[in-house]
DNA sequence: GCTTGACTTAGAGTTCACTCTAACAGGTAG
DNA sequence: CTACCTGTTAGAGTGAACTCTAAGTCAAGC
């Protein structure tokens, strides 16, 4: 499998590909003859994986932690265990302010929807997808 | 009420309201003898909504959009309306993705669980809070 | 009267996660 | 053979959202 094809497999582009197996968060590729990356489809597991992390939002650094305890032996098993827990724990408490979010938007849907005749939502508006971000909290 | 308290009470910093005046996310406040920002509480509220936008991901252009929407009269509540309306529905599908990598963190690490013994989550990884990040989707 | 601390500005710098460029090489279709 | 497509590298550039610096003003406390 060539980087084409599993940029094609993974919605992830070739470049970013090259710049996570740059970066450590994917082993390097073994080469055909042409010096080309060849990959093993078990690849596909680990990309799907980091895909989760980068969707609840952990940080790169922190994929690379926990690529690193991995790559340390099963004697990390513990460690990085504990990484998952306390990331899955951030992720709990964020979906719970987004869902407390959400009841703001709803309250103020509402109050529009009160004081004004409405009509169907303008699919113009439907672009932005939303993903996961990150800010710093001081 | 000065640039230093209103920072105290909305958890920004004094930069990070100035940024927000400079690009039209804050309106010009009112200087009092000294030319100092002198704010009235009722900004607390508009400040917190933004909040709000900003924890589900909503990028700073739109709230900029829904900010000039407002200015522009009662006659442009639809379109905030909908504005809105667009952005819960992203909010909701990232919820539910959200929960779908929750899962996936379950099952990570329960397999952890049954594999090795474990000790308390160690505390010293506690840092990290996570907010909102966003991804470009190519 | 001096120090301290909060405020002012314009503008430069930072961080994250890509994203792209330049310049080149190998393989394949017509 | 020639075009074209896909791949290679090092390294520069991008966009979002801050974050900080420099150089200064101003008022209060000791």
């Amino acid at each position: 499998m060539k980087i084409g094809d599993l940029a094609r497999h993974t919605g992830l582009t070739a470049h970013t590909i090259r710049y996570y197996e740059r970066i450590g968060l994917l082993p390097r590729a073994r080469r055909d003859g042409s010096k080309q990356r060849d990959y093993d489809p078990s690849i596909l597991i680990w990309i799907e994986f980091i895909g989760r992390l980068k969707t609840t939002g952990m940080p790169i650094a922190d994929m690379l932690t926990y690529a690193a305890l991995r790559d340390a032996g099963p004697h990390t098993a513990n460690e990085r265990s504990q990484l998952l827990q306390v990331h899955r724990e951030r992720v709990r408490a964020y979906v719970a302010d987004l869902q407390v979010c959400l009841l703001t938007l709803d309250a103020k849907i509402e109050t529009y929807a009160k004081s004004q005749p409405r009509t169907d939502i303008d699919a113009k508006l439907q672009r932005n997808p939303l993903r996961a971000r990150r800010t710093r909290t001081r």
